[in-house]
This record gives C-alpha cells, structure tokens and sequence, in this order.
DNA sequence: GCCGTTTTCGGCCCGACTGTTTTCAGTCG
C-alpha cells in the first residue's frame, strides 16, 4: 500500500514542476522540493499527523504543512488543482524530452498550444517551431533526437549493467599514460538501484588525450557534446556516459562533487557558505580571499565542512548530514562482513549449476556457511517431490566437511499461498536447517489480503525468512501491495528475518523499506538468491542495498557466528 | 516557502555547456 506520504510528495514534486513552468519564485520551487523529499523520508505516516505534527517534519513550514493537511483530509492539494487547470499534464510530460525544461515548454504550450510529445513531434514536422524565439534549426533536431529517444528505451539499467561498462571504461581511461586516476562516480558510487546515467572521473593535467581516447572506444554510438573539462557520449545501448577531467590537486572535491546526490551537494555547499566558505568541484575554498583551502580528498572537504567522511551509499539528503554532526552515522555491513549465504539454487530446480559447483562457489567465497534452499513442490513446474528433497538432503550432509570451515545448511525455498500457508506440514518442514519462504504468484492481491498473507507466514514457527518481500522485477513487475508497516511488526515480533535479495532487477527489500523496516527492530538476511556461479558474485548489489538502508552488521543474520545464526533460526520469542 | 551561534528579513549551491545570442538564457547535473 502506498503510503499517504509517498502520493503527498508526489503531489508536493508536481507543485515544484508546474510552479517552475509558469515560472514561480526559484527559491519556492527549491523548498517544495525539499519538502517533497522530507515527507517521502519522513518515518511516520502523515495520514495520523495534524498541523503541528506535519509542522515538526523538517523542511516543512506553516505553508507546506497546511497543503499536506488539504492532502490527508481531502485526498488532493488545492493549488495543484488550479495549476493543474492552467498547465495540461502533457506540457509537464514535455520536460523529460532532454534538452528540454521548463521555459521551452511553457513557450511551445503558449505559443503553439502545444499539449503533448505527440503534438510536439507534430509540431515540428509541420514546420510550425520556424521562427519561434529561442528555437533554432540545432534545437529542433535536439528534441526530437530527444524524443527519439525516449520512446525508444526505458531511460534507466540495471545498476549490474551499468556497474560493468564502468568499470570497463575505468580500466580502459586507467591504462592511458597521461591519466593520474579514474574512477566512476554518481549513481554508480552511491549504489542507485537502477542507473540513468554513468558518471566517469580521471585526473590528469592534459585533459584531451583523455577526452580523444573516452571518444574512441568501441561501445561509443554518439559524442553528445565535449569541452575541456566535459565530454558526454552515449553508448550503443542508448545509455548516456559522461566524463570529467579534473586537475589532480582537485581529485577530491571533484569525486565528493560527481558523486552527488544533488540533493546532498546543495546540504554541503550550505554548510560551507554559512562558513565562509565556497564549495565547488574545484575545492573548498575562503569565499572573501577566493583562496583554497582543501581539495586533494573526499575526507579532507568534509572534515573542514565539520563533519566526517560520509560513504556515498548514504548521500541522499535523508538524515545523513544530520547522523554525521551528531556523530551517529552507522558503521555499515560490507560484503567483508558477510560470513554466510541463506538463499541459493541447484539444478535440482531451477539452477543451472550443480549442487557440488554452487558449494565451490561458496567456499571460493571465504563463506563459513552456506544453505542450498531449492523449490518446494507448490512452485510446480519446478516438479520437487519429497523424495527428491530427502535425497538432496543425504548429498549435502556426505558433502559436509569437503571444504574445511564452510558448514552446510540443508534448507528450501517454500511458496507463500495467497492464504499465507506454505507448502510442507510442520513435521516436513522441521527436517530443514533453514526455510526461506517467498511470494511466486497471485502478485495482486489487495493490501489487506496480502498483508494477512505476509503476516502469517512471519507467524509460522518454520519459516525464518522472508524472501524477496516486495516480489518486485525492476522494469518488469511492480512491488506487491501490503501495509508493510505491519508486515515489519509481524516480522519483529516474530524474529523472522526479511531477505535482501541481491538479483539486480530484484534488490528486494527495497532500501528504502529497508530502513522503515529497521524502525520496526527487524533482522535482515543478504542474500544471493544464486541461480548460477556468476551469480555469487551479485552479493554486492544486495550489501549496497543493505547500506542504503543504513544496516550495520548486527541487523544482518548472516554475518553473525554460526551458533547466534542458529539460536536465531529456533524463533523462540 | 523556509530558516536563524551574524539574520524574524534577506538570504537561499555552483559550474559547464549549448544554442542563439552580440552578452546571455536555458538546461543539466
């Protein structure tokens, strides 16, 4: 179920949005936007705050807090209703198209009527943009490259494809003789789910050879645009790529700075001007003198900022500026940290290597225990059968002791039936070390079903995890509905762990129900879901997701010692 | 519209690049 402050920061966004195209007070727009921003972050429902409690969210101010009371009792905010009445949605919808903001688009509405993409594809065909004041001949063939574009692909990747043409182009820049360092930045760095984007860094003191090599190598489709400092190109895939060539002294504001988020950039900056001080790609510097002060590392801006080094997963603009001044900041789970796996396949089911190769795999990874957890009988196309599992069992424990230190776990994946069930009886099921259990079908239930669903397969005694809660595939299925707030009760009370799943187009929990969840006293498992030996190595994903949630490593099960792991998995409230 | 260890008023992050300009507005990140 979404929550009430989800649809209220939407509605606060689209305020910013068409404020901005009838061309409303920047500074306005600014703080709706950062009221937007508080409100979806913010961990309490706002359907049961009033005025003072709305009042007390950061950001938000007597103004915002009466528009989100509008929104909780009446479902809509007034003054997006009269400018929704000004502005068609269509003319917002323009400001996607690249090259395209908010100015352009209020002109093509006012002076061509124009309503739509549809109608500015149109438009320009009909040669009907001629003549208008700032489009030119250039302008008119960036939109509809633009729009070309956007039809054409879903705009974002998988963080996994974009992770790998980064790291390929970092080795590819690395290699050049004049290049001091490169490293990708942006999204990538802070560990986005999905990636609009890649952002590379090098430092080098001639910049154009750098330049010339980023435009040559062999995946490149399309040099966007470049200077000396800039050059932005765009892959064979249609994902956008851009490079920054920075002076070596400038290394470290420059990283801090493309690292981003926006949102955390603008926190930064604040803070050095209410200091005296200007930040920007180039260092920190007096802002009177002009002269600089630091700029060679990441640790040495924020020190002078007043604040330790943030890791870029938490660079958001959700609290982290706040945790960092107090001192609070949370020492994360790293992949390190990971002494097991909960969650893998065979070819028993629906894997594609043996049982003897995932356990390899597994050993190769310095793990000290592992659980084979293939599909019970209800997923049925996968045809497990009792027996099948009982004789798996006989090959795990004779497995058990092949690789010295790594402890093996003989455990299922169960299917949560839309009554919350699942597929063994109790005595079947307490044959297993470890019992993750999943949603595979009826993904639409309504939230109240399917939050019954979820709770009461938390309240099986056998069932210790959770797996892949949300049940989403990013680009391909949305999250199921549920009122995950009492799902994570359930799960607390329960002392049943909610699976971080590390599949790229899964990243379930989502990092943000993850760090909701964490409110609730939650543990969490990271976990592979490993299909295949490659897939071993997406753990990565999953500890990113886990440090966007702000875990450490005591909210995770599978960095704990085997004997607390398995103190944990008898659920005894 | 928000906010306060200079402020209840006057600030509010900064720079690169593009295209259409002839000095700058718009867009992007």
């Amino acid at each position: 179920m979404a929550r009430a402050n989800d649809e209220a920061a939407a509605l606060i966004q689209e305020l910013a949005d068409l404020l901005s195209i009838t061309g409303g007070d920047a500074f306005k727009i600014r703080a709706y936007e950062k009221a937007a921003r508080a409100v979806a972050g913010h961990p309490d429902d706002i359907a049961g705050l009033d005025l003072a409690g709305l009042r007390r969210i950061p950001t938000v101010g007597d103004a915002i807090a009466k528009k989100l009371l509008d929104y909780t009792t009446t479902g809509t905010i007034r003054q997006v209703e009269e400018l929704r009445a000004q502005i068609p949605a269509g003319v917002r919808a323009l400001t996607a198209i690249p090259t395209l903001g908010p100015k352009k688009a209020l002109t093509l509405y006012e002076e061509l009527g124009v309503a739509s993409v549809d109608e500015l594809a149109e438009a320009i065909g009909a040669g009907r943009l001629r003549g208008l004041k700032g489009f030119g001949a250039k302008t008119e063939e960036n939109i509809l490259h633009g729009i070309e574009l956007m039809r054409q692909s879903g705009d974002r990747v998988l963080i996994d494809v974009a992770a790998e043409l980064a790291e390929e182009i970092v080795a590819a820049l690395s290699a050049l003789p004049g290049c001091l360092r490169c490293t990708y930045a942006g999204s990538l760095r802070r560990m986005r789910e999905t990636i609009g984007d890649v952002d590379i860094l090098a430092a080098a003191t001639e910049p154009r050879p750098i330049m010339e090599a980023f435009t040559a190598l062999p995946f490149v489709a399309e040099v966007i645009g470049g200077g000396d400092k800039k050059t932005s190109v765009r892959t064979a895939q249609g994902l956008q790529v851009d490079l920054r060539v920075v002076p070596p002294e400038s290394w470290g504001a420059a990283l801090q700075y493309f690292t981003g988020s926006q949102a955390h950039n603008v926190r930064t900056r604040e803070i050095a001007v209410r200091a005296g001080l200007k930040l920007s790609e180039y260092g920190l510097f007096d802002a009177e003198s002009g002269e600089l002060i630091v700029s060679e590392t990441e640790e040495e801006v924020y020190a002078r900022l007043g604040l330790p080094w943030i890791p870029p997963v938490l660079r958001q603009d959700r609290g982290e500026i706040e945790a960092a001044r107090r001192g609070e900041l949370p020492r994360l789970v790293t992949v390190e940290d990971l002494r097991g796996d909960l969650h893998s396949h065979t070819d028993l089911t629906d894997g594609i290597a043996t049982l003897e190769e995932m356990v390899a795999a597994a050993a190769e990874r310095g793990l000290s225990y592992y659980a084979v957890t293939d599909h019970a009988p209800n997923l049925f196309m996968q045809r497990m059968t009792d027996e099948k599992m009982l004789a798996q069992r006989e090959r795990v424990r004779a497995l058990q002791g092949r690789h010295p230190g790594l402890t093996l776990l003989h455990g299922t994946e169960l299917n949560i039936d839309p009554d919350g069930g699942v597929d063994w009886d109790a005595d079947f099921l307490a044959g297993f070390d470890v019992c993750v259990a999943s949603i595979h079908s009826h993904f639409t239930q309504d939230a109240a079903d399917m939050t019954r669903r979820l709770v009461r397969a938390c309240e099986n005694p056998h069932v210790h995890i959770i797996g892949h809660p949300t049940a989403r595939s990013l680009g391909r299925r949305r999250p199921v509905d549920a009122d995950w707030d009492e799902v994570f009760k359930a799960a607390a009370r329960t002392g049943t762990a909610l699976e971080i799943d590390s599949f790229p187009d899964r990243l379930d929990l989502p990092a943000d129900l993850v760090r909701r969840a964490l409110r609730h006293g939650v543990k969490f498992s990271v976990d592979t879901d490993a299909h295949s030996l490659a897939d071993h190595r997406n753990i990565r994903y999953g500890i990113g997701t886990a440090q966007r949630g702000w875990l450490t490593p005591d909210d995770v099960i599978n960095t704990w010692p085997l004997e607390k792991l398995r103190a944990f998995l008898e659920k005894t409230p």
